[in-house]
DNA sequence: TTGTGTAATTAGAATAATTCCATTTGTGCC
DNA sequence: GGCACAAATGGAATTATTCTAATTACACAA
């Protein structure tokens, strides 16, 4: 009965949400719950997450989701253009929801990944 | 008796020989039969081979050699800079003797590996 | 030579990220 | 409501890699 209002602690704030539900739409496929929460998840710290924390944050909202569906999610969310996929070495896939052409920084000591902006004008 | 004849049925070409041998003797290391072979398999063939690959081929000239050892020499041969690790998406990692300012272009239809020579003046 | 200590190798188990599969649940439409 | 299909689920399977404990090889001293 309190289900879906308990677990949705989470919203996307209204520019996001355009955007991802005409995204999905575009591409024949549906604005979900689990979707959304991932993409929010995802926005909401943009730490560069792997599949196992956004599965950690997804969870705080939506109890019940599996790991198949937060890999089901990001696969569909890069499908559709709105994170992308950062590889860095064999370390876990990580997700990203800057899409302006940018570089990617590691920190050897803490593992962190930082954002670069590329200046077009030193190419 | 034959043991060793019979799978020594490979050899380093006597300058990389030199270059093998010292690099590791340099950091306290002993050029093993294993560790040449894997070298000499990664230099005899350019195609950016796999740890299994390496495997493979390493094993018709040493049957015994176990997966472990294969990783073990990979990892000392990158470590004393002989080899290098390629490492595109989250496919396995790869191998390549080209130790010059290089870039990589994979074909998305064969996976194939290309080196691509950068052109010091266009950066 | 013959030990002896350490480095290297070995087989197989363990790990970790990801994918697969079979089943269940949710949604839009008649 | 019922139907068809998309999405989500739990758990098993896969795969590249690393770990572990035991064995083997080698350099050097006695």
């Amino acid at each position: 009965m309190f289900k879906d209002t308990f677990c949705m602690t989470f919203s996307l704030p209204q520019s996001s949400k355009k955007t991802f539900s005409s995204s999905l739409r575009e591409n024949g496929l549906r604005p979900t719950k689990q979707r959304a929460c991932v993409y929010w998840v995802i926005l909401g710290k943009r730490d560069h997450p792997t599949a196992d924390d956004i599965y950690d944050r997804v969870r705080k909202h939506l109890p019940g989701t599996s790991f198949a569906t937060v890999y089901n999610c990001l696969e569909t969310l890069v499908g559709c253009g709105l994170v992308r996929q950062v590889n860095l070495d064999r370390s876990p896939t990580r997700y990203c929801p800057n899409l302006t052409p940018h570089a990617h920084f590691k920190c050897i000591k803490s593992g962190k990944i930082y954002d670069v902006q590329i200046d077009e004008d030193t190419l």
